[in-house]
DNA sequence: ACCACAATGTGAGCATTGCTTACATTAAAG
DNA sequence: CTTTAATGTAAGCAATGCTCACATTGTGGT
């Protein structure tokens, strides 16, 4: 039960990430304030130090809490696929469609503005666990397939190919840049988005002997 | 020739330009101030005023120049390779290699920092144009190779797995995860940087027929 | 050579921000 | 029920982005 008195907000902590979410997605990070989301959540400028450090600590909040989603869809993509080849494309849909449902979380976790991971062990861990899910894929093609380079370079094209996916889908700078003759780019990524599949299955063909 | 006096700084604008970029990259995007950029220039508070209306202005000047010095190395690229596959795997080493040497241009480019290029003609003209070089490319190929995917869709997968390689080139969040035994991610990464051509290679096979 | 004028830089100042420090209230544990 | 940790408040400081009124300088038309 809850008391009447709101001295103690209760769900401060969670109320802020998601109110910082929904503050950068129609700003952008570079206008968002502590101040604010502390007035959005009716609470007084101070009380966000309670849960976090600084600034930039909920940011690396916000980008924790994409790392655990994208862990989770992994892993239930992972399961559900029995089949090395339909795992290793689904996963890719799956990373990409993570990408399109949380642009801010996603734009945290791999852009720039979070610098070096190292100031949080609890944001590398969080990044540490997505990447196993991959790996561990990687790990059993090279024994269930005959592939002809190794897995790291495997790894890295794949990785390249399906991140560069999800950034373009994201940001698209051409949505503005498109708007006449030079259309093509756009198009571009409307198709290979639409046809993740197809795109994939490229990749990995170009990869498998 | 230069007034003794130094009312007039001369060359403020590029000086702000690259001293922005300088601190950028020492202490991320979000501690930039205009104000200490205006120190380091030994010039008043608000003497940037002046060159930039604010300061997403002046970041998006930096991305301006970035996709002004990117259309030079790929219009230079293309023009001093006359195979069209060896053109095509050319511009794609250019490009990551230009992410390389800018990393902090780049990230303005294509992170979401700038938000919408709608706010300014200039920096979608500049982008447009280091597109235009590629796009000419991937028309050329269209004409030249018998491709069993529309140009769209070949255009989005190698736009993706090129833009894929340069954003982890330069940000490598797992350089700092990476401290143990899940070091397979970076050696990926590097691995594939290591042998672009060959990466590049295995894109354009998995496309071709 | 002059001088009006646009370009560029200055100084003071305002609202807002991140963050600190000292104190208040509440929930939980003993 | 009391002690204590968690959570919130109030006041305040230095720094920032930006505006406005004013100063200085370079430049083009006569």
């Amino acid at each position: 039960m809850k008391s009447r008195s709101k001295y103690h907000h209760g769900e401060l902590r969670s109320a802020l990430v998601s109110l910082a979410v929904a503050e950068i997605a129609r700003a952008g990070v570079e206008k968002l304030s502590l101040r604010s989301l502390a007035r959005q959540a009716g609470v007084s400028p101070t009380a966000p130090f309670r849960h976090f450090p600084d600034k930039q600590t909920l940011l690396a909040g916000i980008a924790i809490e994409g790392f655990e989603e994208l862990t989770g869809r992994l892993t239930e993509t992972s399961e559900s696929n029995s089949d090395i080849e339909e795992r290793f494309i689904e996963l890719g849909t799956t990373y990409v469609g993570f990408a399109q449902e949380f642009p801010v979380h996603y734009q945290l976790m791999f852009g720039a503005v979070l610098g070096d991971f190292s100031t949080s062990k609890e944001l590398q861990e969080a990044a540490a666990s997505s990447y196993a899910v991959l790996d561990a894929t990687l790990a059993e093609m090279k024994h269930s397939q005959d592939l002809d380079h190794d897995v790291a370079t495997l790894g890295g094209l794949v990785w390249s190919a399906v991140h560069g996916m999800a950034s373009l889908v994201i940001n698209v700078p051409m949505a503005s840049v498109s708007t006449g003759a030079d259309a093509a780019p756009r198009q571009a990524v409307k198709s290979i988005h639409n046809d993740m599949r197809a795109g994939l299955k490229m990749v990995y063909r170009g990869v498998m002997r």
